[in-house]
Parts: structure tokens; sequence; C-alpha cells
DNA sequence: CTGTATCCGCCGCGATACTG
DNA sequence: CAGTATCGCGGCGGATACAG
């Protein structure tokens, strides 16, 4: 029981659910955590893109415009031939890196426990033709 | 290319997606840490709905019934009339309080910088004429 | 190498109505 | 009170082709 806490719970842009709207996207959080621990905090394209495998070039490059629109990471452009791109965590991205190590470094340290974990039915679930 | 190659950090079950996952369906954080922090762990439907404003019945039955699936909540009947059902958080249910109460807390904490977060457009590109 | 443009299937999720 | 059944839409996200 907190202080004073909950006469409205769950409003739409409360902190909690911002964070968590991060989360709802499928590379947002893996793009981050690569772009931290791999590449310590900045990365070309290609690289990052490397570094993800299964990721298709069009949401990669989708997620970090959205991620630069957010104000999570920057985008540097060298004006060479051929052009050289890098993104690196903003400040507000190093703060966001955060939660998302705490939730890697948990899930890691759990995952025998997860293995006890079933799958939702509901999602995806591949149809035998 | 090497068969070990590293980058086979990001396979599709590992303990970090997975987690992630979980987070990724819009009502199941929430409807957790609800049951956990205002319900002690356990709740009839219709108290746990009026917790969750915004929240459809629809979507509260079926994330607790995947919630269920997945065993981290247990569902018990009272077979009355009317009927009287309640949903519990399992023990791995408990333990996967743990990282969402972290990112809760860290939101909390942190409420001022996410501030700075600017919210991404939901739709890239609309199709204008 | 980096990025854009389509096309398109799938499914999350809300609204509504109905059952027991 | 608890739950199911339908319908519909928006948009995520993959495949592919093209461009600077």
């Amino acid at each position: 029981m907190q202080p004073g806490s909950d006469e409205e719970l769950w409003r739409e842009d409360c902190a909690p659910r911002r964070v968590l709207e991060l989360f709802s996207t499928k590379w947002t959080s893996m793009i981050l955590h690569t772009l931290h621990a791999r590449h310590q905090g900045i990365a070309r394209t290609g690289s990052l893109h490397r570094s993800l495998p299964g990721i298709s070039k069009k949401m990669l490059i989708q997620t970090l415009r959205e991620l630069e629109a957010s104000g999570l990471v920057e985008r540097h452009v060298q004006d060479t031939v051929p052009p050289a791109v890098s993104y690196a965590l903003s400040p507000l991205g190093n703060l966001m890196v955060q939660p998302i190590e705490m939730i890697y470094a948990w899930a890691r340290t759990n995952a025998g426990a997860l293995d006890q974990l079933r799958e939702r039915p509901t999602s995806r679930r591949k149809r035998s033709p």
C-alpha cells in the first residue's frame, strides 16, 4: 500500500505504460540492447543488421527511425560515397537501456524457471496446410 | 560462415525474448501488476475489471485465460449461482511479477525523464492523395 | 551501403450482442 | 456475475523490388 496512490491508476500516458509501450513493438528492445551491449552505444546500419539475425532491413530501419523520433537514438550521417550512417544511443536512450538490461539480466538469471512457462495458445501459431 | 557464430544469442526462444513476449500484449503486465499490488495476488473477475479502467470484458477474460494457459495464474471456480470465479497468481506468476514490478518502480522513479520521450507517430504514413 | 516504396497476410483488440 | 460469439479495423511486420 503506497501513499496516496491510486485515484487514477492507469492513465493512458502514465510512466509505466509509456515504458511498456516501447516493449510492444517486436524489435525495439533488442535493438537498444544490441546497440548497448555489442556496439558500445553506436553502430552503423549494416553492423547492427548483422547483429540481429532475423530482422528484415525494413523493420531495422523503420524501428531505428521511430527510436530517433522518440528521442532515444541519434542518427549521424557521413556524407561520403557510399554513405555511412551510424545510430547512437542518446542520453535518454542510455537511460531507457536501464530497464531493458534489468529484464535481460533477470531473464537470464531465471532462465531455468522460465522453462516452466508455457506458450500462449492465441499467439503465433502455425497453420498446417 | 562458421557454424558456431556468436550471433545465436537471439534465438526465438531464448529467455529474454520469452519474457519480452509477455510484455508484447497490451494488458498482460497491467493485469499481473494489478493482481499483485491491489489484490494480494487473487481477485474475482469483476473486481479485477473495476481495477483496470479501459479494458474490455473480452480482453480481460481472454488475457486471463492466456495467462492461465501459460501457467502464470490459476483459475478457481465456485460453483454457485451466480458463479464466482477468482484468478490467483501461481508461483510462476509471482516470479514473473518481479520484472514487472522492476519496470513499474523504475518508470515511476524516472517519470520526469520520461517526459522527454516523444511519442512515435503511430502510423508512419497515411495515404494522402 | 543505406534507404524507400508497395503489396499483403495475420492478429491484436475494441464494440456489440447474446447465454446461463 | 462470468463467459462466448462475431465483426471489423488498424497496423505490425515480412518479402520483394527499386533508388541514390
